[in-house]
DNA sequence: CTTGGCTGGTTGACTAACCAAGTTGGACAG
DNA sequence: CTGTCCAACTTGGTTAGTCAACCAGCCAAG
């Protein structure tokens, strides 16, 4: 029977001072107790004191002054997410042949666009579908850009002509706007007999469908990006730290 | 005049391994020159060329074996999101209730599982399926834990008591292991009538399956947990910053 | 052949001591 | 009141030493 051996003592005293400081006892901007404090409330060395102070120190949680002290900084903040390869293809992926480009014009939105875009059901958008292909991404699918008209005005994305860059590229540069963020909302589904044809697909093929809402930084929905991705095996591979 | 100071030693030496292992000079996978080496060569104390690899092994360049030396890990990945609430569900979701474990016990291993472990195809695997809940997860899963035999040795997974902390806690707990990152490898399929008749789901239900692989800082796979997971509208969301 | 003990090497953890460099507050003089 | 000095306190860095726990190789005994 395995017993649970002890926790090194420069980890007890990191963990501690960690939890304090994760749970606000510590507020960020506070000063820390002096290493002479904590070498009394501990019962360890300096030597073993100041080990955990620079474990908490190289994650981030605390900055020390010679002389002066050691400042709470609070816990490090969450890195925000980079998107994934298949997101970044569908908001940069270029047309690089007229084959590839489905249609371009003007529709109204549907519920499900309508929802994504912020905007009444029915309004008119402009709607840009085109095939991806391996130069684009690491399967194949198919993306539809939808476009309010009105934020559409001065951008290509109604034209009949290729645009030799990706959506986003596009209506950044054209519409002077700088994208925030993306929302990905990811479903599993059968693939319509469209999709099917269009991605030569099997009967009962099953793809993902991918709805990326691409927002300004004040979360106002500029753009949408409706892909359908057949998805083989063994799939859609992440990695993601634990510590 | 404010003169450059002069590095701090152990910053020096940090700084040159840390080169080293960048350029790869030492390659990874290999050793490192052992302490005693490196106090030679630095003309420094045994205490601070310890407290050079402590800062390096923080960061994730190498890893030390009592007794046995330090390996190099290599440059630390890019770090990569934190794990989404399906996959952090999934890690540590507790078994609270006696009818939600399906079943635990010995099978050899499949293909999949052999391939994901890292392990030959056959050798013997205990398996932990359960159902998750709403308490759990987002949607009802179905979550199958593997690690092999001999790594489950001094664990509970095998054992029919339920596991009141996550997988993942209870192994690094009970192995006095630490998990350095987990890949996950999504695909979406039909249901099974297993899975149907446990989650309670249509006849031509769609999941999506999720393979997460949990592995040590050097990559060693330690852990496979297999979730089955059915996904209503609208869907699995994530946002991801564009700056 | 296997097993156990020994040796030399390895890292992990902890303590003690020393020197350096800086901050802060109080006392004192002008 | 302001400026200077000094003591007490602070952190930064380094060395030396000890004990524990482990690995790998070697050799002897069964």
């Amino acid at each position: 029977m395995q017993i649970d051996p002890t926790p090194a003592k420069y980890a007890t005293i990191a963990n501690a001072l960690r939890s304090r400081i994760d749970n606000g006892v510590y507020a960020p901007g506070s000063m820390l107790p002096s290493e002479a404090q904590l070498v009394r409330e501990f019962h360890a060395s300096r030597s073993t004191v100041v080990r955990a102070l620079e474990y908490l120190r190289q994650l981030g949680y605390i900055e020390g002054v010679q002389g002066k002290g050691r400042t709470v900084l609070g816990p490090p903040p969450q890195r925000s997410c980079t998107p994934p390869a298949r997101v970044l293809d569908a908001l940069h992926a270029r047309e690089v042949r007229h084959g590839l480009l489905i249609g371009a014009g003007q529709a109204p939105a549907s519920p499900g666009v309508a929802a994504a875009l912020a905007i009444p059901v029915g309004e008119p958008v402009i709607a840009r579908q085109r095939v991806m292909t391996s130069e684009d991404s690491d399967w194949p699918a198919l993306s539809t850009a939808y476009i309010p008209v009105v934020a559409a005005d001065g951008t290509g994305f109604g034209a009949k002509e290729l645009m030799h860059e990706g959506a986003l590229d596009h209506l950044e540069r054209r519409r002077r706007l700088v994208a925030g963020d993306v929302v990905e909302r990811l479903t599993p589904r059968l693939a319509s007999a469209q999709e099917r044809m269009l991605l030569t697909l099997d009967r009962h093929a099953i793809v993902l469908h991918s709805l990326l809402t691409v927002r300004s930084s004040s979360r106002q929905p500029l753009l949408l990006i409706d892909v359908v991705m057949h998805v083989p095996s063994p799939g859609i591979e992440d990695t993601f730290s634990l510590h």
